[in-house]
Parts: structure tokens; sequence; C-alpha cells
DNA sequence: AATCCTATGACACAACTAAGTCACAAGTTC
DNA sequence: GAACTTGTGACTTAGTTGTGTCATAGGATT
């Protein structure tokens, strides 16, 4: 379950804010100044931070200079209309803001994005007796490392990000390649069959013909 | 692959809003008028629909009527500070809005969120001991793996969400094949035969003489 | 009930389309 | 420039799908 903190000096719209996060099941602690929120993030680790610019004693900026070497992501509550505020906020380090008065669906929405996009990153993957580190791009197979290269280990996070799942080649190549597909190459399935020689996965990866690839199996 | 259908009388934003979704991975339709996204939900099974409230002839909150019996999700596409469109459209079943102009990029959180919600809902289909697996497009009865071709998997889809109806071959034929039906071909006895077979359905599958077939029985 | 007409079942096969394989050239990195 | 990565096209192999033919069954008509 990951944690969120909320730092929010009225206390109607921290408690309105945790009410909803935590029935999209996060575990929430609210501080309705500043400095309670700096004793927070001191003591717990968070996976995501709701910070108001607006606070008593601390601001919301130097809040966040307190947290960025933390490297928690950050969403920015500001006030109505206040460009200058968000640019500003974004520019010392905060990863999203929203607008006040907000939607609790929209709020929920970007703490859901924001979350998937760091969730990314500080992760290992496991398939089957294949382990992937994501921070150093290793790959270890029965505690081997297998070597691969930037394209093959692209593809191989995104088969095992959606193991059990039928994925389209379109899908597949513009999200590993970043752009739209031409069903005309061999590019894909020159990829697929290399990650099949050099991890043995002539069964796992199953051709799903005329849609793409699934990988089947794995824990 | 989902499919999404966009409702959304400027053109430019319509196919703006498809040209994204699809390198996302989505399939998308576009109608750019109120009745003829009626249409398209009557003919047409999306995974969500973003509609915008203003629209010639029928607008949003009628066709957000006709969508909610059938269950899709729907994002609201409202113009810019109408707060209480929002509130209007959240409260007649609305599962999101998002206010123009947006950032794409917000968009695609939203469409993602939504259907991670749902997809966990609806992508499991079950007939009798035949479990069908929207999501890796694999099929079990009584645990063994079914292999299906594509056309067969829609077929079966298609039946299987319309169980104990009789639905008409024209109407079969133009789900699965997405193309008009002339009767001069065994093309869909063909693949109703291959479905009997491969899953010993020949009782289940209940042809229905002069109109076409039927689903019977199950849970 | 006998007959006729049409719809569907069964089947085999051809046409088509998709994917596998491979070798190599162009591009990158060290 | 050596070693490696990556994309591509030619070719091969394989899987899917539509179609025609013929057999059979269903319903209508008399």
């Amino acid at each position: 379950m990951q944690k969120i903190l909320i730092v929010e000096d009225e206390k109607a719209i921290a408690n309105l804010i945790k009410i909803n996060l935590v029935a999209e099941g996060y575990r929430c602690t609210c501080a309705y100044d500043g400095e309670t929120g700096a004793d927070y993030i001191e003591k717990e680790t968070f996976d995501l931070i709701l910070l108001d610019i607006m606070l008593p004693e601390i601001n919301g900026y130097e809040l966040l200079e307190y947290v960025k070497p933390i490297g928690t992501p950050v969403i920015f509550l500001t006030a109505k209309g206040n460009v200058s505020d968000r640019i500003k906020g974004l520019k010392l380090g905060a990863d999203d803001y929203i607008v006040k008065p907000f939607q609790i669906g929209e709020l929920i929405a970007r703490v859901e994005a924001l979350l998937r996009r760091y969730g990314k990153i500080n992760k290992k993957l496991t398939f089957a007796d294949v382990e992937i580190d994501m921070v150093s791009r290793t790959v270890r197979k029965a505690g081997n490392i297998i070597d691969l290269t930037v394209k093959e280990f692209d593809l191989l996070v995104e088969l095992v990000q959606n193991k059990n799942v039928a994925l389209y080649r379109e899908r597949l190549y513009e999200k590993v390649w970043g752009e739209a597909y031409m069903g005309d190459t061999r590019t894909l399935d020159s990829h697929i069959q290399r990650l099949r020689r050099k991890l043995n996965w002539e069964k796992e990866i199953k051709t799903v013909f005329r849609v793409g690839y699934r990988l089947e199996g794995g824990a």
C-alpha cells in the first residue's frame, strides 16, 4: 500500500482529500502546517506528497526544497489562476500541480498518474527465474547476468510488465520505439527472436497470431 | 486492444484526441454529432466514451442517459470553468471530466486511470465452464487453454456477451467482421462450426433457423 | 404426407497474410 | 577501427480465413 502525505492548512480540504484517497486504497497522513509536514517527511518515507503552497510558518516552496533531495514526487496545490506560482513550483521541482478548487476525481487521476510514472523507476521486476533491475538495467536469469541491448531490455520490460496480456504489435512497437508502427518491416520480430534466444524463452513468449505476443506463465 | 468512442463536434479536437490515443495503443472511433454517437454505441461495444457536452442535436447529457444502462465508463469534455456543467455531469453518472483546453497528457492519464479502474471489472467473461480473458485473449474450458484464432475469439465474445439472445446473422457478421453481410458465402457458418468443435459446443450454440445463432444455457 | 425450396452443416482447399529466420549494411560506441 | 547494436529486405515457413461444392435438414405449400 502506498503512503501519501497531505500538507494543507485548511483542515476541511485536507480531510476531504484524505477520505477520498483512503477510499482509493492509499494510506494518508495529514499535516496542517509546514513544520509538522517537515517532521513527517523526516520521520517517514512517503510515496507522494500533496503540498499546499500557502502555508503558515514554512511556506510550500521551502518545504519543497526540503523534499527535493529525498526524491519523493510532489504535487502542488495552488490557488486558482495563480500562474506564476505554478511555474515557480514546477521550476523548483514539483512534478505536477492542481488548481484549487478542484474536483476530487481530477486529483485522484493525477495522483495515480504520477505514482505510476515514478513506480516504474525504482522497481525490480521478476518473471519466473528472471530478475530485472530497472536502475542498473541488468537482467539475471537463475542468477546469471544476461547481456541485453537497450531495445531488447525495453522490450523485455514491456512484456514483463504486461505478463499474461496479449500485446498488440502496434502497441509494443509504439511503447518500445516511441513511434508509429508500419507493419512492413521485420524489426519487432527480430527483437523478439533475440529475446527468445538469449533467455531461452521459446515457449514463454508466445505468438498470438494476428495480434502480437504474450508472455505466458511466470509468478 | 481497447476501443474508445470520441463524441465531439469539433473535428480538429476529435482527431487530435484520436491520433494521440491511437499512439497509446487504443483503437478509436470518432462521432461528430450526438446522433452518430448514439448509433455507434448501439452497434458496437466500447471500453470508454469521451463525450463533449456541447453537441448539435442531441446534447451530451441526453447521450449520457443513453449510455448509462450499458455501463460503459464516460469522461466528459467540458468547456473551461463551467463548474455547474461538471457537477451535473458527475451527478448524471460520468466517471470523470476534463476541462477544455486540456493537455493531451492529462487526457491520456485520465483515460488510463479510468480504464484501469474499470478494467478490473470487465475483463473476464464466463459461460458455463468456459472462461474468457479479454486481456490476455485466452480461453479456458474446464481449466484447459483452448487456442482460438482472432475471428473465432471475437465471435465467441459476441456470443457470450449476448448469451440466450438470438443473434441475427447480419448482426454477428457485422460485429465480428466489421462490414456488411452478403448472405451468399459460408464464412459465418464455417466459423461457427470451428467454435462448436473447439469448445464441444454442438448444443450450446443453437442454430435459429432463418435468423442466426443463439448461445444457450450457461450461468 | 409428399414435394419443393431454401438455409445450414460439413469439408477440403486455395489464397492470403503473418511471422520466423537469416545475413548484412548502416549506424553507434568505445 | 573494432566491436557491437539495430533496422531491413529477401526468402521461407506456417497459420488463418474465405469460398465453393455437395449433403442434409427445416419449414412452407399443396
